[in-house]
This record gives C-alpha cells, sequence and structure tokens, in this order.
DNA sequence: TTGTAGGCGTTATCAT
DNA sequence: ATGATAACGCCTACAA
C-alpha cells in the first residue's frame, strides 16, 4: 500500500519454475504442463498455476529449456559495418532465410569491436553456426568444431564458404561498355597500394584481353567519400577518361557526385559502372550500372551450408562445404 | 591413434565435457580449469586436457554454462526490414552499444515473419531484453516480466520507451523554409487514409501557426516509390508548390528522383527536406536538407534503458523507463 | 489428473 | 593439484 516498500514484489531473483509450483501448490511438473500447453491437466488446477506464473512474472529460462531440448536455434552473423549499404542487404537476406528454418540471428559488427578475435570468440560461445566475412588470420582456428561459413571465399580456405563469381559479368559488362563507345576506362579499385583487389584484376585483364590498358587510381578506404575523392583524382590524372569502374556501388555513388559537381554529364560524357547491385544503385540519378550480386542466392546458400554443418549433415570443410553464386550485369542509366 | 577408425571419433551428439574428462583421464572440474585458464591446475595435466578437448572438439554448451553463470547476455532488436536504411542505422547504434556492455544482439525483421506475436514470442524467449518499433497491438503483454523498450513511444505507453521529441528542431525547419522564400508547401505524409502522422501533423500545425495552410498528400507505403509517386501526384495536384516536406529521407530521395524526371530544379524551384538524417541524404544529389534523429542517443538510452532493467535497476514501466532524445535540423542542399 | 525421480552440461564449494 | 558433490532450471518417463 505504501509505495515505498512495494520492493516485496521484487525477488532478488527470476521467479523459477519452483516458485511457481510452490505459489500454486502444485508439482513442478504440472507447471509444465500448464505453461506448455500440454494435455492432461485439470482446467482449474492450469488456471491457477497460469494466474501464479503471472503474478510472479515467471519466464522459462532459455537456459534450462536448452540443456534438455539441445535443438540448435541461433545463427552468428559477422559483418563489418552495417552502415555500409552493403551488409545490411546481406544481413536481411540472410535473416529471413535463417527465420525460415525457426533459427535466430546474432548480428555482430567488426567495427565495434576492440579486438577482432575476441569478438569471434565471444560470439561463437553464443551461437550454433557462424557466418561471415571472416578473414583467415582472425583466429578462424580457435573455433573448434563450430560450423563456420565464409563469404567470398577463396578456393583454399579451411573452412566452408561461399565462390563469388563474378568473372562472367565482368566480361558482359566489359563487351557492353565497349558497345557504348569507351575506350579510355579507368579502374578506381579499393586496395592498399600494391595488387589490386580480384574483382579490379579482372576488370584489368578482361579489358587487356580487347586490347585496352586501363589506368588504375587506388583508394584506401570502402565508402563514398573515397569514391568521391577517388574520382576526382581520376579527372585530373586521366583527362580523356570516357568510363570508371568503381570497386563497389557505393565508391560508384561517390563517383557520381563528384561528376556532377564537376558538371560532367553521366553517362554522356563519362561512364559509371558499379558494383554489388544494391538498392542503393536505384536511389541515385542516373541510377547505377552494376554488376549485382545474388544476394538470396548467397544467403540462402550460406544459411543451407551452415544449418547442414550443425546438423552433421555436412562436413566443414572441403568441397562440399562450398557453394558458388554469381553476378549478372544489370545495366540502368549510368553507362 | 590409428586413422582407421576414425568415424568413432565422430559420436553422433556434440561431445561433452565428461567424454573429455574421460579422455583425458581427470575429473571434469579439472577439465574446466584447463578449459577456462583457471590456476591451480598442473601444467602438463591441462596440457592432456586441451589436446583431447581439442581432438574430441569439445565446445562448452552455452546451455550449460548459462545455467549456472545466469548474466544476462543477449538483447532482442525487432525492426520491420533491414533493407529500409534508417534500421540499419538505428541497428549498428544498438549494436554498438550493446557490444560495449559484453552484449550480443538477436536482430529480427518483421517482414520475414508471418506472424507478428509469433516473431515476438519466438525472439523473446531467446534473449534478457526486447527493443524495437512494438506496436501495443501485437502481443506486447503476452512476455511476461521481459523487459521491453519501444522506440517512438507514445507517452502513455505500457513499455518503457524513448519518446521522439521532433518538435522544437521541426519548428526551425518550418521557419528555414519560410525565411528562404516559401510560400506553398506541400506536406507528404505516410498514414493511411484519415489522420496525419505525429510528425505531418506536427508540420501542418507549424505551418498554420505561421499563417500558411499545406495541403496534404499521403501515401501509404515507407519506401522511396512511394515517395516518387506521391511527389508526382503533389507535381499535377499543386502546381506552385514551392517546396515539399516527406515523411522521411527515403521518401525524400523518391521525391528528388520525381523532380530530377520533371526537370525541376531543386532547390531554385522546389525545395525538399526529409526527415531521420540517414547518410543517404549525403549519397545524393542535392543533398538533402533533413531533421535528424540522434541515432547514437537513441540506442544510448535504449540499451542504457534494456539494461537497466534487466539488472533489476530500472523499473519495467512507468515514468522512470522512459527517455526522450531530440531531433535537429540538418541543411544541406536540397533546401 | 497429478506427483516423483532422474538427468541434461556446466561451474562452485569443499574436501583430499 | 585434483576430485567428489551439489546445484542451476527445465523436461521426460514413469508411477500413483
Amino acid at each position: 500500500m505504501t509505495a515505498r516498500s512495494k520492493s516485496a514484489a521484487t525477488p532478488a531473483h527470476r521467479a523459477t519454475i519452483n516458485d511457481v509450483a510452490a505459489a500454486a501448490g502444485v508439482s513442478r511438473q504440472t507447471v509444465t504442463r500448464a505453461m506448455n500447453g500440454m494435455p492432461g491437466i485439470n482446467p482449474a488446477t492450469k488456471d491457477r498455476v497460469l494466474t501464479a506464473a503471472k503474478r510472479l512474472r515467471y519466464r522459462p529460462s532459455r537456459f534450462g529449456r536448452g540443456l534438455v531440448k539441445p535443438e540448435p536455434h541461433t545463427l552468428g552473423l559477422v559483418v563489418d559495418d552495417l552502415t555500409n549499404p552493403y551488409y545490411p542487404e546481406l544481413a536481411s537476406a540472410v535473416i529471413g532465410e535463417a527465420a525460415k528454418q525457426g533459427w535466430n540471428v546474432i548480428v555482430a559488427e567488426k567495427i565495434h569491436a576492440g579486438d577482432r578475435e575476441e569478438l569471434l570468440s565471444e560470439v561463437a560461445g553464443q551461437v550454433d553456426a557462424l557466418l561471415g566475412y571472416l578473414n583467415d588470420s582472425e583466429g578462424l582456428d580457435q573455433l573448434g568444431d563450430l560450423p563456420c561459413v565464409q563469404f567470398d571465399s577463396e578456393p583454399g580456405a579451411t573452412v566452408g564458404g561461399i565462390e563469388q563469381d563474378f568473372e562472367p559479368a565482368m566480361a558482359d559488362l566489359v563487351d557492353h561498355l565497349l558497345d557504348r563507345g569507351v575506350r579510355h576506362p579507368v579502374l578506381l579499385d579499393i586496395s592498399p597500394p600494391g595488387p589490386l583487389s580480384r574483382r579490379g584484376q579482372c576488370f584489368v585483364d578482361l579489358m587487356r584481353a580487347r586490347g585496352i590498358e586501363p589506368p588504375v587510381t587506388q583508394v584506401i578506404e570502402n565508402s563514398m567519400a573515397a569514391g568521391a575523392a577517388g574520382s576526382q583524382a581520376i579527372l585530373q590524372d586521366h583527362p580523356g577518361t570516357d568510363a570508371i569502374m568503381a570497386f563497389n556501388d557505393v565508391a560508384a555513388c561517390g563517383t557520381l557526385k563528384t561528376l556532377r559537381r564537376a558538371g560532367i554529364d553521366v553517362p554522356g560524357q563519362i561512364k559509371v559502372a558499379g558494383f554489388d547491385g544494391l538498392s542503393l544503385g536505384t536511389y541515385v540519378s542516373p541510377q547505377l550500372t552494376t554488376l549485382a550480386l545474388d544476394v538470396q542466392g548467397v544467403a540462402a546458400a550460406a544459411v543451407g551450408l551452415a544449418l547442414g554443418m550443425a546438423a552433421g549433415e555436412i562436413p566443414r570443410s572441403g568441397p562440399r562445404a562450398r557453394r558458388r553464386v554469381s553476378y549478372r550485369l544489370v545495366v540502368r542509366e549510368s553507362s
């Protein structure tokens, strides 16, 4: 009655099945039956139990339950940064695929983690399988037997993974650009000074095979700003440029912005292509021509692998632990 | 040791601490000590245990562990759809805040759920607190004592929540528009035929207070396409329009697209304002003037509330279970 | 219809 | 340094 001493209703710790049983004057088993809607219980008893449960704010412990019904249920998804539009599209697809099978998804972002190995082992302890852009170097081996699926997996990987096959689509894009009269394309690549990214190298190789040697401008950061800055550099260093192939859609949006600022017509004067197929590419003007990854396909394959591994139906590694997905050329307005 | 009987090493079920103990010829307790790096164990023994554990691919059960060390650890975040750029920004902030406190986040999307009540109770069973855009109607009451924090909470809500205070910023925006000479603004609102959204109503009220009666165009879907279509309608229905206030940034991007297609100069001919402050608004041209929510602040407040509730330091509801965060006007290029 | 007994995998406490 | 015992919260099998 006094507002002061209401704390008596707040026990130090959560109510357990025993508390409810005691409160309702029945056995734990009867509580179980009531809570889980099982048959063979007197409606009056059931009602009494449920009332007691509600009054005590009883909520079954997922640990106690998980111990007895050890069905795997939780997937870990590790991404760089949800703020980069690529990852939410992937995450959404993964969550959707997982939901179909009744699995939950814990999403972890590397960007918020001090130590990546620590992040990995932390979420590893909470899940039944792990998905993500997981560098081999980041403690993948310390995960014991945990099923692991790597996006963007290289052929020699130690865990399962998805191989992203963009070569044919890239060839389509190169042909498309040449068809439209491009003769002086530039590659805007993301890579430390040194070797090109795989996709960048592919573009260069395909152009070379057609008798064109595209200059390359490299940026380090994966962001629209980096794309904008890189394009600025291209305008200065390569005046005759008639196409810019950006390392991804986000960077391509930066490119569009730079070109607009410079009063350059896209696609009239310079054509622009991106990579990933984000819906972001439809938000901008002109809409982005891009190499679109089948994100749904990636998610379906990855979740399928992970769940198969967790169920013991698919080995943790080796050829059976791999899938391929492909890109396709999507021509929109920027080329 | 014989490679022959390898399959014997693959028990039907996961290795437990007992298996490791037996294999290493020690007690379970010693296994625990070895696995958790606890003191008081002979290095040689420890080594033997760890070797056995690795060989058996032993991974401690989170259920067994959670039963003994019942520290809350997992947060549930319910959003509509990560494909809508608003939610990933929020999710990223929430995950970051949670990570600071050592919590994991299960992300669930309503869009992937058949039944929303089912979704809610499903993730509720896996977490220690729940965050999200949770309509009161969707079974919030069936969650027992689970700590719940509602984004976009109305004053009378039954659970804890964040109140988003945009009135002052909206007033700033209205004044800003009028300063720039706007006389015929139109509201592009998201709402079923009938009452306006809260933010829409606020815009109208503020304009009215300044002697202007803005027409309203309503759309139902929360998407760029809806924003584009709604703006198309505005162009037809209200020829003299000199400003469009969109219900959010995504819709405002649709508006920009429509206006560009129509050859209308922004902001010269029509000014455009959005709502949310997404980074998306900096991807487009012209960059979007918007009312920016302090997403970090929202996330920090929401996670703080949820963890406080889970720890029993904050009541599940009432004034102490509420926080306010505010918007601010960000003037960019579109106005 | 209801209750009793046992065990799931882990860690803490207290011996030895 | 190591082991025995008990306990965590829940569910299943069986008994009453």
